[in-house]
DNA sequence: GTTAAAAATGCAATAAAATGGCAAAAAGGA
DNA sequence: TCCTTTTTGCCATTTTATTGCATTTTTAAC
């Protein structure tokens, strides 16, 4: 996705695009797997030559996901973990328990099963645990 | 689940039988939704006479944890969650977005999806977002 | 029941991840 | 360019979890 094409998803989002902002989202929807806020802010500190600060890194998340262009994910490790919201849609992780990688996968979300009364779903969430292919090559288990 | 039951599996798993695993387990067991190690404490502080340092209470949960006694869930909120291991198993989880409830679902766990070559699976969980009956009937969205 | 070794606990310090307040800077429209 | 509003940077603080170490508890052997 181009810049233009970020820029203007942040802007029909009803926020000023900032450099922040989209260095943010540009990094998330580069990168191929979802991403702790550390992560972005190492991204950016490496292919960027103006770096936010971490603060503004977590602003930046926050109102995209706020707003829709980035989903947090549920983990198991302690930093939370980002992804954008694109046309790609619905699809499962795997989430490493040694190297805490989190990799998306080809598998769509399995339907909606029943809920309690009055509860209202509004999205699905698939995760895999297990070893990565990395780390189950390397040494213990 | 009886506390000699509780101590047998501690005692099997190659552990002391201590009073905090204990009462760590008999927490996590008589609850009926997940717990943070906060809401352990908590639930310890009300119902017990001596109450563990909140360390302990982290190295219980933990200890528990490497031993398969209870699961750690993958979660969208700040601070984890754990439950029992038992003969119910692999039940899909609702987090609710406004209050931040866990709450377990009859709904059993999909099948596993095909993964990258060289992937183990281990566990498989599947999350549902959205909002809880009564944060649902409540003010906001 | 005593005793001794090993394991677990309490307490204080520290770390990791995230949030809040506020003045300065940047964005966007007039 | 100027003005208003939003966003940012910096610092302090909070929340959640971890580490080090002396003390206590557990358990098995006697
Ligand atoms: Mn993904
Ligand atoms: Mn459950
Ligand atoms: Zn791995
Ligand atoms: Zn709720």
């Amino acid at each position: 996705m181009t810049d233009p094409d970020l820029s203007r998803r942040i802007r029909d989002a009803g926020g000023r695009v900032t450099t922040a902002r989209l260095a943010v989202l540009r990094c998330l929807a580069d990168a191929d797997e979802p991403l702790t806020p550390d992560e972005v802010l190492e991204h950016l500190a490496r292919n960027s030559d103006h770096v936010p600060d971490r603060v503004t890194i977590y602003r930046a998340i926050d109102w995209l996901a706020v707003h829709g262009l980035v989903r947090r994910l549920a983990t198991v490790g302690r930093a939370a973990r980002y992804e954008p919201v694109e046309d790609r849609e619905a699809h499962a992780h795997f989430q490493c328990r040694r190297c805490a990688q989190t990799r998306c996968l080809p598998a769509p979300t399995p339907p909606l099963p029943p809920l309690p009364p009055g509860y209202a779903a509004e999205r699905i969430e698939l995760v895999i645990h297990g070893l990565c292919a990395a780390c189950r090559a390397g040494d213990t288990p």
